[in-house]
RNA sequence: UCCCCAGUAGCUCAGUUGGCAGAGCAGAUGGCUGUUAACCAUCGGGUCCGCGGUUCGAGUCCGUGCUGGGGAGCCA
């Protein structure tokens, strides 16, 4: 007999006369003559209650049952004569698949993140993570399908690089050299006797390659790992994590922030829709508001401000800040925090930012101070999406490379495509995982990656 | 890399002015006719993060190291 999933079983229009289901105990409660058995196996957020009867083969077995064991259930789905639950299984056989012993850390009441992070092969076990990392399948989904209903084409990003490029951030070398026994040449070691014969670091953007296929399928986005090496010590950065790429041929800015803002509430409406259990959740245990931000998100416009005229609102707000505001100067993320939180209340899209704070491929502004870049910012998380239209134009692209002291003969591929029918493009970086933070209220980027590497943290 | 906070039973935490190491949950044993983090009773359970110091006496005070968390920077 075939095992029948509980998300099923709980959606049954009627009793059935032999079920199967398998899957793992939450917690058991024995009476004299009976117990409750209740059985999670991942489906979705709610347990089966099955309840055996002391008459049962081996109720001396049974009743040994420990949270966290595995079991097999055969018994009859019938509706419940307790509240709380529609259906439950009566139990005619009980097969313990595996003892969980008593030192099984999982307990059925509420642990700590950071004691769960310890233990991040089990977590998943939990409702809290269960429910995350569902809503994380479901999103994931989600993203492929809206992109697949506009046309875009799903491009596979190399994930080892030979290029520095946009010097965002620190890189992981890839290297198949000796540590102990580097070849050298003039005592510095000798790349080019390294496996691929010059220096190669993990990705830390799949921009350039998109931008490569966006100039010759269209509309293109990559979907996959990216790595950073910064000695970060935050809630909102991991070493290893997933960056969702769009990058469209004959796109503007205004198309870029258009795209951007259609794709979060396109993801937002989606998971309120088809993760709402989940979402109930987090809504109940992690954030009080959170479907009342979800909702926001999905409904009202992003506003959008130039970089110049968010100064002023930071200006004009009599606030305090530690970090001065000037032209020239990054926002800082107390700036984008009471920008979002406390001054729109809703996610704003800052553009234009002054060519000194961006990378060389933003496309450069006729004020010939500003570069055609884009923010997007939302309450909670800060920077959810960095993009901005790409330098089309060769001259200038060039310029900017001189001007930033770049080594134009390592991006000469990139170059040939402004040499070759270069057109207008942009394109945006969202963080998947932020995007996640955002739609469950969990507060730190560990909580929403199966298994989180932060500066010294690889154990799993 | 810088700044701040924390570390006590398997877990969550309390521990007063420096004076005998505590509770709830989990576990074990027994009870209970429908439970919902079931309930009731009994029992077992400690390198108070490590090292050094002050003191008659340190979980508590001081120094130092380690680990975890938060914030800044970097950014997604």
């Amino acid at each position: 007999m075939k095992r029948t999933k509980i998300i099923k079983l709980i959606k049954s229009e009627r009793p059935i006369d032999e079920v199967l289901i398998k899957g793992w105990v939450r917690t058991k409660r024995d009476s004299k003559d009976f117990s409750f058995i209740e059985v999670n196996d991942g489906s979705c957020l709610k347990n089966m209650q099955i309840i055996v009867d002391n008459t049962t083969d081996n109720y001396q077995d049974i009743i040994r049952i420990s949270t966290g064991s595995a079991v097999a259930i055969r018994g009859k789905l019938e509706a419940s004569k307790g509240p709380g639950q529609k259906w439950e299984v009566v139990a005619e056989r009980v097969e313990i698949l595996n003892i969980a012993p008593e030192n099984y850390p999982l307990q059925k009441k509420r642990h700590t993140d950071e004691f769960l992070r310890n233990i991040a092969h089990l977590r998943p076990r939990t409702n809290k993570y269960g429910a995350a990392f569902r809503i994380r399948s479901e999103l994931s989904y989600a993203i492929h399908n809206f992109f697949r209903d506009k046309g875009f084409r799903y491009i596979h990003s190399p994930i080892i690089t030979g290029s520095d490029c946009e010097g965002a951030g620190e890189l992981f070398r890839v290297t198949t050299i000796d540590p102990d026994d580097p070849p050298r040449k003039e005592g510095k070691i000798d790349y080019s006797r390294d496996f691929f014969g010059k220096e190669a670091n993990l990705t830390v953007s799949g921009q350039l390659s998109a931008e490569m296929f966006a100039l010759a399928l269209g509309d293109v986005y990559t979907f996959g790992p990216t790595f950073r090496a910064e000695n970060s010590h935050t809630r909102r950065h991991v070493a290893e994590f997933w960056m969702v790429e769009p990058e469209m041929a004959f796109c503007d800015l205004e198309g870029n922030m258009d795209l951007a803002e259609e794709m979060i509430k396109h993801l937002t409406s989606f998971i309120l829709e088809e993760c709402k259990e989940d979402i109930e959740l987090f809504a109940k245990f992690v954030d009080k508001t959170l479907i009342k931000t979800l909702n926001n998100v999905a409904t009202s416009d992003f506003k959008r401000l130039t970089y110049a005229s968010a100064l002023d609102i930071l200006k004009k707000s009599g606030k305090k800040f530690k970090y001065d505001i000037d032209f020239g100067k990054d926002l800082q993320t107390e700036h984008e925090r009471y920008l979002t939180e406390d001054h729109f209340k809703k996610p704003l899209i800052v553009f234009n930012y002054p060519k000194e704070i961006k990378p060389f491929y933003m496309r450069l502004n006729d004020d010939n101070q500003t570069v055609a870049a884009m923010d997007v910012l939302v309450p909670g998380i800060g920077e959810i999406i960095g993009g901005s239209q790409r330098e089309e134009r060769l001259e200038v692209l060039e310029n900017r490379m001189d001007e930033m002291g770049m080594p134009k003969e390592n991006y000469w591929w990139y170059l040939d495509s402004r040499r070759f029918g270069s057109v207008e493009h942009s394109g945006f970086g969202l963080g998947f995982e932020r995007l996640i933070m955002l739609m469950t209220g969990i507060r730190n980027i560990r909580d929403v990656i199966p298994f989180p590497r932060t500066p010294t943290a690889i154990e799993f």
